[in-house]
DNA sequence: GGTTTGACCATAA
DNA sequence: CTTATGGCCAAAC
């Protein structure tokens, strides 16, 4: 259900609509909001919108990697473990491991 | 305005 | 199962 045309403009502000929609207890990953945006492969541009949108209001923790894992690479280790905890505090597991069952909890649009 | 970057993804080995 | 590689897109430099 989008109504998202003219790629490249506003990509920020429909990014950040897209994952608003995702309510509580659900996750979905970034290739879903880039598909939902009109972007089918701008799964990393997503990725990027969200690292600067972070004191948005925005239920960032809720998007995940396709496989229903959060990456943990580089230095974003401490943020990983934010996340973790986020979706422990809605009902989500998430095992030590950081995997996700996403086909559990996964919100389709 | 060209180059680098990055919360990704699919595929191959 | 894991790691490696290439492609992808928009934002940041």
């Amino acid at each position: 259900m989008s109504v998202w045309l003219t790629p490249g403009v506003g990509f920020k502000e429909r990014v950040i609509a897209a994952v608003s929609k995702v309510p509580l207890g659900k996750v979905v990953s970034y290739g879903q909001v880039a598909v939902e945006v009109g972007v089918p492969r701008g799964a990393r541009a997503v990725g990027m919108v969200l690292k600067h949108s972070l004191s948005q209001g925005l239920p960032w923790w809720r998007v995940i990697s396709g496989r229903g894992r959060i990456s943990i690479k580089g230095n974003w280790e401490h943020e990983a473990r934010e996340q973790r905890e986020l979706l422990r505090g809605e009902g989500v597991e998430v095992g030590e491991d950081f995997v996700v069952n996403i086909g559990k909890y996964r919100y389709w649009y």
